[in-house]
DNA sequence: CCTCCCTATCGGAGAAGCCGATGGCATGAT
DNA sequence: ATCATGCCATCGGCTTCTCCGATAGGGAGG
């Protein structure tokens, strides 16, 4: 048994074919093969299903997934070991958290931490339907969310909340009326984000307790876009407070004092168990975002 | 990464050199040589320190000893979760358990269980302190011992309890006294076991509270030898009730009343974190022999 | 029916695995 | 000191495996 036989295999899965996982791989078509029936002839079992549209793992490969995954990590985190690195944690976050707060949490986890607690971080930033995915396959070890969507069984813990506030530019007709009403609201036009982003879907959250005659200025798929048209006045955005903190400070947003329909969002942090020696480094991130919540961070 | 190479690699940390672990596992000594060499390669750094009289691992092969055994355990598991065999559940006990207790556990065990919780049982028959080197090195699941013994700081279960009974033949001179004091025992002669077993230890502490003049008669390493001595009459012994249950029920050994001295003993069950499939079964295994204590097994 | 895409197979070149034999090196006995 | 012993690395050879490019088969969709 190899590790490059398990890789093949475990390529071949994910990307739905043997051609693409040579190429992904960087063999040849038939040295993919070859080793997928190694690797079959070694087991004793079929495990892939070929078809002529592509190549899906039988049952038995269906069991044989979660080991080839499970395998793969420890070799990883052997070679680490072996070799004396830090252990390698590999956490993921929404692009807001990665965005405008998990650069200060790191930086204050790499200058605090020490001994055992210590790690190499790599950070992905994807969608929450993506980054849990890419958890429960063991790609990532630990992730970053805002609350909300299906339940999660494994280990987790709340790290902090925060509100969704309505801004706009300084100079936006709604920014000087006080107080503000619903009716004034639905006068104006809204930026919002692509479909099952976040802000979106606080966004029409809003829009069912108001009423469906919110107008939309603008759908941009860029968070940084939103804001900057936010600033440029362009219309009103909800969105969570701690992702406009910095333009809320700077005065180039202002929030508006709507007392209907703030969301409360909670921060979430996910992770798989046995995680082996990252697993030290992880609990000790985490308390260390419960302690770091900035004060923009309390609920009010 | 090969499993060959790791298995080439512990099988010369536990053999202490490369020429005995080539014969161990059918190489050739030059061909073990080779396999360490391309392993460190692989690896970047040297793992055994080789040396005129034998090879011992490196500080990085130490690093490298758990992973190499969890990936050859998974290894297992993988081939047999992927050829839909059971799981595989290797438990260790003591002699006298796996020969008076276990085997109706088991058989009980394979009628009653089913689903997820059934699995192939290997038993490995040992001495306490071997078995808990083999829990902890990965080579057994769980282990059945009588407490004793240095702390565990993994999982455990007490699963029964026993005392610690004087028996001879019913010919023999003790058998017929009534009551029996210790001045009556101070005459009779012992068969014991080797030291460092379980019924030796009984022995010893037995002897402490009596007084250093008990009689030794014979000294035997195997506990059917001692039992088949007491039953013809050769001399006392001072063992675990339920060893000595079937001689015990047939009339072949009897019992003595003596107040003084009896032992409590504590069956424990003990066993690895991370089992994956063979949990379940073992769980399930647990329970049944915390319910299957016979009546003899009783605490009076 | 033809085309396209996916995969298996084949033959050859190169690499790796395995072996037996040899030699170096430290240890321990003579 | 010297020799013998046991351990390991190295070398040349044979075999096997690995990988590749090219080719062929076979279903899906136009």
């Amino acid at each position: 048994m190899d590790t490059r036989q398990l890789r093949a295999f475990l390529t071949v899965v994910e990307t739905g074919g043997i051609s693409s996982a040579a190429e992904l791989l960087g063999y040849a078509q038939s040295s993919v093969s070859d080793q997928l029936r190694t690797l079959e002839r070694d087991l004793g079992v079929p495990v892939l299903n070929r078809t002529s549209i592509g190549t899906v793992p039988t049952e038995a490969g269906q069991r044989l997934l979660p080991y080839a995954r499970r395998l793969l990590d420890l070799d990883n985190e052997l070679r680490r070991s072996v070799t004396g690195q830090r252990p390698l944690l590999r956490i993921g976050a929404l692009q807001s958290l990665a965005d405008e707060w998990l650069p200060e949490v790191l930086t204050a986890f790499d200058h605090g931490a020490a001994g055992p607690e210590t790690a190499d971080v790599t950070v992905t930033v994807s969608s929450r339907t993506r980054l849990m995915e890419e958890l429960n396959e063991g790609r990532l070890d630990a992730v970053f969310t805002l609350d909300s969507g299906p339940k999660y069984d494994g280990p987790s813990a709340v790290v902090g909340y925060d509100r969704v506030v309505l801004v706009t530019a300084p100079t936006h007709p709604l920014a000087g009326v006080h107080p503000l009403t619903l009716a004034d609201v639905k006068q104006s036009e809204f930026l919002v984000t692509e479909i099952g982003c976040i802000y979106r879907q606080c966004f029409d959250e809003f829009g069912r307790d108001v009423g469906p005659s919110l107008k939309i200025a603008m759908i941009t798929g860029s968070l940084n876009a939103l804001r900057r048209l936010a600033v440029n006045g362009r219309g009103a955005a909800l969105l969570p407070r701690f992702s406009v903190a910095s333009e809320l400070s700077s005065g180039d947003l202002v929030m508006l004092d709507l007392k209907e329909g703030p969301v409360r969002l909670t921060v979430e942090a996910r992770w798989r168990e046995g995680l082996g020696p990252a697993e030290a480094p992880l609990r000790s991130l985490v308390e260390l975002t419960q302690k770091f919540s900035p004060a923009s961070w309390a609920m009010t």
